[in-house]
DNA sequence: ATCTATTGATAAAC
DNA sequence: TGTTTATCAATAGAT
């Protein structure tokens, strides 16, 4: 830019294109946080240099987070179907919903509690309290198989995508063992890495 | 930039934001490719707009390769670290354990109600009332609390394996591409199978 | 989308 | 690397 136009080719000047990575490398950057913050958009930039080195942006949670969230944009249709078909809700949504259902309970009891105790008889009180807990048992045991049922699902859902790991972790083996394509390395101690947990 | 500084905050006008969305999106991509042609750099670049929409980038090959170069460049440490620093106990464990909580304080109820109820003044009752409010309150707290934490964490783990498998898939397809073993088929109909939920 | 007045980015030199 | 300066490039606001 300054001092002289610049040619859109690859600086062939080893010293001069290590100086205009470094300064255009912190000018994107900049710029990618700068439409994050000014649009409210989210970005993930990665940057690998020419040697290997990288370089990395996520704006608005990680670059894990954002990897997958491409990986559903792109794949898109099948994960929509996907959660379609599930006649399961979204498990924070159940969550909230539990959580207000409790936070209504809490409320029905302050208003009971709170407003006419003083003008209840004994056996009132007492019929309450039987209700109470006959309430809280039902609550509990609804809550408890929802939740349980979700981290069930969960764990499953986990065991499958383990085995499935392993089902293709195998396939890489078995044809790194029977093949001598160096173009397809896959090494074990960075796949055990990438998917021991 | 012209006409003004701009502050770096959201634009809260839409209009303006939608404006300045584009323009400088563009500005960001233009600039991704620069750095990338002056200095051989390989960039990637995910954008996605506050309504969700994706623009991308992809200097040197695909986004997919991008993504599996910088899972390889991280993943060795972050996920070691990852397992580390989460000192959750075996969710089989700690549901289990809120099971048994919740057993007691039904059993506990059950005695102090069933046993001595007829001998316990309006007074005792109306502060066992109390009580018993309180109780149910820190007992749902740290049990939502903590079912709420393993399910985000199972979560996580869910994205973790299959942002893995969809690595493993295309490390298959690729070798699938260049090699003609029928040893080694892999047909994706199954792969399908295995990996939709 | 197109047009400019400005600001911002940066190439070259140190 | 960091700073400076002369220029070029990006873009905010208006049309």
């Amino acid at each position: 830019m300054a001092r002289g136009k610049v040619q859109m080719k690859r600086i062939e000047n080893p010293v001069h294109r290590q100086v205009t990575f470094c300064k255009r490398r912190a000018g994107l950057l900049k710029k990618a946080k700068e439409l994050s913050v000014l649009c409210d958009a989210e970005i993930g930039l990665v940057i690998f240099s020419a040697h290997g080195k990288l370089y990395e942006l996520a704006t608005k949670g990680t670059m894990q987070g954002l990897i997958e969230k491409y990986l559903k944009s792109t794949n898109g249709a099948e994960v929509a179907e996907e959660a379609k078909d599930k006649q399961v809700l979204d498990p924070k949504e159940e969550i909230n919903m539990l959580k207000n259902e409790i936070e209504a309970l809490q409320k029905g009891l302050s208003y009971i509690y709170g407003g006419g105790a003083g003008t209840m008889s004994l056996d009132e009180l007492h019929s309450l309290e039987k209700y109470l807990e006959i309430w809280m048992y039902h609550i509990r045991s609804a809550k408890m198989d929802i939740m349980f049922q979700e981290i069930q699902l969960l764990k499953n859902k986990e065991g499958i995508l383990e085995a499935a790991n392993k089902y293709l972790q195998d396939k890489i083996d078995e044809s790194y063992t029977v093949t001598n394509m160096t173009d397809f390395q896959c090494p074990r101690s960075v796949q055990n890495e990438i998917f021991r947990f």
